[in-house]
DNA sequence: ATTATCTATAGATCTATAGATAATGC
DNA sequence: ATTATCTATAGATCTATAGATAATGC
């Protein structure tokens, strides 16, 4: 049963990623230490020689998922000639409201964060200030604050819409609300009006 | 044991009252019937002759929740000279991060709703619509499209502003948060630069 | 010898149901 | 007689722990 120390470690790392992955699909509440093992092909018996509670795995998921969001926001903002664009193709459209449980944890448990442990919150604040930082890279202009108030601005306004948009049945103003906020970033990063 | 009929209707809204406040609180899945049900000063016993399930309580409670928000805006919007601002005043303050339990519900459900059945996500889908009629008719410009991508704008970035405020333990950051929304939302009913 | 993972289980809690109780409403 | 609420409980699930097992690592 014993398996070597590398395959340990690996295996932790798949409950991480598992974790991380069934958390933002079910919510922190929402799925068992029984599933979360079994998605990493493991039994829940072995879980606390790896962590030392749920609220330590939520906590290092978090972490995370949060850094996965982030470097995909580096990556598509460095692959691009317009880096705002680029971010807004993929996180304001139909296919990221599909994607809950590979999609930005903000939206996915943005409501349930605010409800956990200092651990778990922490990842959740060290993330939106990552967010806030490419964010301001990939705009630098002036660079006044930091945070700048764009960002802080932008990002509020993309999360609230994919989390509106993701309760909709209707799609037409899913859709509607996505396209609303892609007009305003692009306005709130231009600048127009007063600083 | 037995009440009367107007007692035990009494009953059921206090139920769904109390429900409404610890949903937001805990979540939808961080509080057990027994306990909605002691809120109310009953026992879980009752609780299928007056609902047929849980998930049938946090339809109701989350209707009921969603109704009382959207009537704070317009009566904070019917009681000033300057409705947007009456309704950022209360929305975008310190105060509001406090109320998990009375605030607003897309904030402190927002990703627990896109998790559950179509019965509960309904009431949300109403919400959603309602609050965007009371920005339309604050705000009363040309009034084109209904709903208005501005008023679309606007609850997205408001909510998503309040939902990453209070994840965050730095209140520094977090108010910076509100104000810098509270400055574009400014920015979007003004409607500066392109329509 | 150590230890990563397993099976098994304790004790608490969850949703839902069954039947008893006692007051209402006819 | 009807029925709103109660106590009690079924059966499933939850987090966490204990001890067994078998392969690694010295």
């Amino acid at each position: 049963m014993r398996v070597s120390r590398a395959q340990a470690e690996e295996n932790r790392e798949t409950v991480i990623n598992v974790a991380s992955r069934l958390f933002r699909e079910h919510g922190f509440d929402g799925i068992g230490l029984k599933d979360l093992m079994k998605g990493a092909g493991l039994t829940q018996g072995g879980f606390y020689k790896q962590f030392s509670s749920k609220d330590d795995l939520a906590a290092q998921a978090s972490r995370r998922a949060l850094e996965s969001a982030t470097r995909r926001w580096s990556t598509a903002a460095a692959t691009s000639s317009d880096p705002l664009e680029a971010v807004m193709e993929f996180y304001l459209s139909p296919g990221h409201l599909g994607e809950k449980g590979d999609g930005c944890p903000l939206v996915a448990l943005g409501s349930d964060a605010a409800r956990q442990s200092e651990e778990v919150r922490r990842p959740f604040e060290d993330g939106i200030r990552a967010h806030f930082e490419v964010l301001d890279e990939l705009m630098d202009d002036a660079k006044s604050s930091n945070p700048s108030g764009k960002a802080m601005a932008i990002l509020s306004l993309m999360v609230g819409a994919v989390t509106l948009s993701r309760i909709l049945q209707d799609e037409n103003l899913s859709q509607g609300i996505l396209d609303a906020a892609a007009g305003e970033v692009r306005r709130i990063a231009r600048g127009d009006g007063s600083a």
